[in-house]
DNA sequence: GATATAAATATGTCCGGACAAATTCTAGAG
DNA sequence: CTCTAGAATTTGTCCGGACATATTTATATC
């Protein structure tokens, strides 16, 4: 229990990821067109009585994002104003991400605590045998019999009152609701990847073993993108799932 | 050609990256296992006669590639031996989508005429057996020998001088990139889905047949978003690809 | 040997400075 | 009006310093 890291704990942000964070979330609510440029180097260490080193280390946090892109002699030109794998197009809400699609729904197998071996402890940066809630579950849509994904959910233990949710199976829906909370969500991680569906798994999928599948693991972090709140791992056989999008080119 | 990014013909290259580029090589020549510690920053400073700064910024551009961890009060830990799926990010320009990410390259295989089958058809909504241009070939990185992805390109017959450009192998980068052009491009529908990989693919691509695959597929239209440009149809055998991205939820 | 504490080490944040390189702006000439 | 050259601006590279924070190592005690 006490080993879990310390910078997990972390409450305080260093200068230059709060300036970044302000620029980024400016950005996203429109304050800044597509090819303007953002304040230069020197304005940031006016406006915000830093150095030039924290200003650039600012500007290239925010261009870690890929909305802008630095160009020297030129300054810091906006080139998007929508994170590049905006969900709108798949999911409209952070709700919906995992659990509720507009006509599925989450049906738990299993909540119970485990401990992390070396994967799942390095997804969760914490220690091989950490201590771990996890729900387990399949996603079903009411048309078809067939479920559509199954969802492990990992949950650090944050020894709080949403914890004692996710330990218990009647509760757990509620409580990764809860934690997933869009006030309390800052980022999200996401990797899709693809793999072959275990034998366990393909059963109750109903899906044939070594078929191809598609992994989508999500890390979801708070606002002050310091606390892992949850990993949620989910697995679709390749005929039930497709991720879709529709880019525009920047100009 | 000479359409490449004028980036690739840089000559001078800062100290940071000449250090850092030197660092790459080592792990990827498997002189750090594992596990194992890079030299300190102090070391560096010392063995290259640099400021910490630099050293730093040398540490920082190799773990950029995602290669090792760099860890406060540790030091820089060796994570990988070999390059991660250098597709990490979404990638912001166009031309990069498909066919040069910052360090590879294409290497196209074939280039010939075809008559689209059904699937084919529906995938650039024509009839079936029409006629229509094809390219093929296979990405390739330059500190890896194996390639991480094979790529169909499939082009609808514009009879104009592109199409020409398209016919032969030897003019088939310059036609895809000339397609490409971000002027050109109004919208990309993009498919990311799981397969399993063909046999004859697998042995192209030095992977093992019937394993777990990526298939992206990207519809380029045109402007006006009436002309079907070209498809573009890419496997990645899934340990050489993820697709990973960072989201912020809508506030 | 196990445990606790202190010291040392290594990276992280932030300050300042200087010069280089790329881009933009301005003024002058034709 | 267009073009060119020079100046100004902006980011990039690199130097140095200081303090903070996290991890590792060393030492003392039981």
């Amino acid at each position: 229990m006490t080993k879990i890291k310390s910078s997990l704990k972390n409450k305080s942000m260093p200068k230059y990821q709060r300036i970044g964070e302000k620029l980024i979330g400016q950005i996203l609510a429109g304050k800044h067109e597509i090819d303007s440029l953002l304040p230069t180097e020197k304005q940031l260490c006016t406006a915000y009585k830093i150095s030039r080193h924290t200003a650039r280390e600012a500007l290239r946090y925010v261009e870690k994002t890929g909305l802008v892109e630095r160009r020297q002699g030129s300054g810091t030109q906006v080139k998007r104003t929508s994170m590049p794998e905006q969900i709108n197009e798949f999911i409209n809400s952070i709700n919906d991400l995992l659990l509720f699609g507009k006509r599925t729904r989450f049906d738990i197998r299993i909540s119970d605590m485990i401990q992390l071996d070396a994967d799942l402890a390095e997804l969760l940066d914490v220690e091989t045998g950490t201590d771990c809630i996890h729900v387990g579950g399949i996603r079903i849509e009411p048309h078809d019999k067939k479920p559509i994904s199954y969802s492990n959910i990992y949950r650090p233990q944050h020894m709080d009152s949403v914890d004692e949710l996710f330990k218990d199976k009647d509760t757990a829906i509620y409580a990764v609701v809860k934690a997933l909370d869009s006030n309390n969500i800052g980022k999200i991680e996401q990797q899709i990847e693809a793999c072959l569906l275990p034998a366990g798994l393909a059963e109750q999928l109903g899906a044939e073993a070594n078929s191809a599948a598609m992994k989508i693991t999500r890390r979801y972090f708070d606002k002050e993108l310091k606390d892992l709140i949850l990993v949620a791992q989910s697995i679709y056989p390749a005929k039930r799932f497709s991720h879709s999008s529709v880019l525009y080119p920047d100009s």
